[in-house]
DNA sequence: CGTTTACTTGAATGCTCTCAACCAGCGTGG
DNA sequence: CCACGCTGGTTGAGAGCATTCAAGTAAACG
């Protein structure tokens, strides 16, 4: 099956999979469905019964604040279980939503629940996928707290850049970021004033492009120094961005 | 085996354990160690071969940045495996220090590795810790993005109530909260200064008081409101605010 | 095309930071 | 037993980053 062929390529990024292994993961997606761009995937406060694969577009997962405002708290690229946590963690703390039309696989909680039961190494690998989401939400933890505006914009387009890499969705230098200035500010924890002449600054520094839902690295070395982007927090073994920049 | 019970009450809050299940956490700790206040226990970059468990004593989680500031990403209360996640990321991306005199419990990797291998339910529930790990991190997120100054110090307070009553380290509305402004700054993402301000500000309308290393709550409902506090991202089963406060 | 959505830009306000002292408690040593 | 030094906490003031309010432009869509 194509679907857990992108998860199986995530997953083996970190530890080879067994025949059985993968023969498990593609049978435990239940179904596929078509999701619209702005449309909640999963609702704030609800309980799931299964884990949604994201297989095509881009997801956000987003907490509301008493004032109107948002925060997102992740942005999930394809390939990504946007909430695998949501097996063991009863009620959903946060809501996901598609940020552009996306495509999703369901897998029953009953199916991750029989692998727990069977097959350790591949629990192991499910369990360190979320363990890489923490620290990726230690990262925006990190720039929030003690980035500039432009170090954190940065470090999340070297973060996005590698991620899509891993999964192949760069192209050499380019990539699809099919998400609103509005989106990237909720993300960042910033203004969508003051982000947007932010980024300004940087395409005016010639770090990169972005327009029309697609960004073009111009100056890999300037934006990863700004951002002092370190990889090692993705965990992955091959050196993603040396092969593919 | 004194030391396993605290892990044992914590993990039980969530799911009851098995007396097999006890039986075997107590025979994963390897040993115990006092830790000094402000010494490294876990290195970052380094590559652990065991996990530990804190028994006693405040440690944080911290991420340095280039300009020789510092965020930290987690506060950890007694009870807590304070990287319990080493055990899958091969490499610490994070720092970790005792914030006060701590004793922690070391746990083997191979032990962790054992239980994968025999015992799903207990598997499940340390995955789960790990996962309320990340929920905390979320909301943490959420505060130094859209929240102001002090709607974070009385979110961290309340946090810190509740984790602290999980494992019975509160006094009616008092704990020892031993860590310095300094500390907790670097915590909420903010400078030193701003943060003495936003407390005393808080005292002043009467919500806590805050002196030599105690924490006393004056008024929880206004905290709780200030803070827009809601506990259910912490997955206790028990409301535990409501039965000690 | 008209309308909506997304992006830009200007200007004023203000939150938060840095720099700089100063104060208080505490342990140590003369 | 008190002075001294250290750490942690407090306060003042000016600078600057970031926000909000407000408009205006450009691109996308039916």
């Amino acid at each position: 099956m194509e679907i857990a062929d992108l998860l199986v390529k995530k997953l083996s990024h970190r530890s080879p999979l067994t025949i059985v292994e993968r023969e498990i993961l593609s049978r435990s997606i239940a179904r596929t469905r078509k999701i619209a761009a702005d449309d909640d995937m999963v609702a704030e406060g609800s309980k799931p019964a299964h884990s949604t694969l994201l297989v095509s577009g881009f997801a956000a997962r987003y907490l509301h604040v008493a004032d109107g405002s948002r925060q997102i708290v992740a942005i999930h690229v394809p390939g990504d279980f946007v909430d695998l946590h949501s097996f063991l963690l009863k009620r959903m703390d946060h809501g996901i939503y598609a940020m552009s039309p996306c495509t999703v696989a369901m897998v029953p909680h009953e199916r991750l629940l029989e692998i727990t039961e069977g097959f350790p190494h591949l629990t192991r690998l499910l369990w360190l996928s979320t363990l890489i989401d923490a620290a990726i939400h230690r990262q925006w933890l990190v720039g929030m707290g003690r980035r500039s505006a432009s170090a954190r914009i940065a470090h999340l387009l070297c973060e996005l850049y590698v991620r899509l890499a891993v999964v192949e969705l760069t192209d050499g230098s380019q990539f699809a970021l099919p998400i609103t200035q509005e989106e990237l500010a909720d993300s960042l924890g910033m203004s969508l004033v003051h982000l947007n002449r932010s980024i300004r600054e940087l395409k005016n520094q010639g770090l990169f492009e972005w327009q029309r839902g697609g960004v073009e690295i111009k100056d890999w070395d300037g934006l990863r120094q700004l951002a002092e982007f370190d990889p090692t927090y993705l965990n992955l073994e091959a050196d993603v961005v040396r092969t593919t920049l």
